[in-house]
DNA sequence: CAGCTTGCCTAAAAGTATTAGGCAGATGAC
DNA sequence: GTCATCTGCCTAATACTTTTAGGCAAGCTG
């Protein structure tokens, strides 16, 4: 029979653009086996399994996500680097909706730490370096970052924010400035010494 | 043979524990069938299928969310408000991850605009009244908390942040503050009139 | 070109989703 | 209380997805 060449890295490749074309839900080995034109056993010489392929395609997608930051960020910094690094993110979500749920999959802890969602967190902790905070604050101010655009990005895409009256860009670019705001103006802990 | 008495509000709220059980995408027509000691088959005349069962439970967990959110909000304002509305979508995901789970499940249009989704915007608004925002920077900001509430606690239960060092309960804490002081120093529009 | 590796195949078992049609247990009429 | 009806849960059947085991031949190695 005609070797089709599947790889591993084909296989996660064509599993990603599934994705974003039917939803990362609809990402199944019969599905990707039909779309190479080819036996779904033949699958199971490359990925161990269904939970294999989704977890290299959150990889891959993650990966991604982390090269387009690291670019916008270069030679940016302050309010600049905060708008642009927001914009990868919902950016990337529109484009690839499908990576990006696929980049929301939860990973097992070992997994998590080898893949390059720690160059994410990496880089928003670089970008508040712009800003004046404490060591702690840092952390907080990261996972607030965090939190905002996952959690806007997310809402947006699933339709949260439609069919509202002030489009969705103003709220984005308005959400930036508060952030920027909030982030040369972070309030100071409480006197207590567990702030 | 011996009848069970299924309804599609049994199924949904057994669904709902399942859920938290086993997780949401763990739900199954055939699992609840099995809860119930019952043939798979049964359950179609109680729910139209898989999706209208999903479907069921998302919209229980978002009315339970906002029962407890109207429950929260009652009698409180300003940041009190605020930090209560926070806790109560925390706590609810902790409580039960496998209903918060279904209550992200997208809804189509019209099914939407029917669920409790709408009381939790309202809400949201009416805390807002509580600062002193225009109309349109009101929007700005429900979907702005909004996006908050969900990415820090999606993030949070996904274990993103795990393993670091201030425990998450500060971050939640000094999260509220922040936006707290941003809602009361809310950065003006750019003087351009598309603000 | 002979031999070996391995990529893709066939075959098969198990689980899930869904529809069609049947029987019996509950419900209501008298 | 008996009968008729209705309807809830059943059996049966089809289709799809996942996964494992074992086979054959394409193509590299020497």
């Amino acid at each position: 029979m005609a070797r089709v060449g599947l790889t591993p890295e084909r296989l996660t490749e064509a599993g990603a653009e599934l994705a974003d074309e039917v939803g990362f839900d609809e990402v199944t080995v019969s599905a990707l086996a039909r779309r190479f034109d080819v036996k779904v056993a033949s699958l199971y010489s490359h990925v161990k399994n269904s939970q294999d392929l989704r977890t290299r395609i959150a990889l891959l997608a993650l990966a991604e996500l982390a090269d387009r930051a690291a670019d916008a960020l270069a030679g940016r910094a302050g309010k600049d680097a905060l708008g642009a690094l927001a914009d990868v993110y919902r950016d990337y979500a529109r484009e690839h909706p499908g990576r990006w749920a696929a980049a929301q999959l939860r990973l097992d802890p070992q997994t998590a730490a080898a893949s390059a969602g720690v160059r994410h967190a990496q880089m928003t902790r670089a970008l508040l370096r712009g800003y004046d905070l404490t060591e702690p604050d840092q952390t907080h101010a990261v996972r607030l970052l965090g939190s905002v655009f996952h959690g806007y990005v997310s809402l947006e895409l699933g339709g949260g924010f439609s069919h509202s009256d002030p489009g969705t860009d103003v709220t984005w670019a308005r959400i930036i400035d508060a952030l920027d705001t909030l982030l040369r103006n972070w309030p100071a802990p409480p006197t207590d010494p567990r702030g």
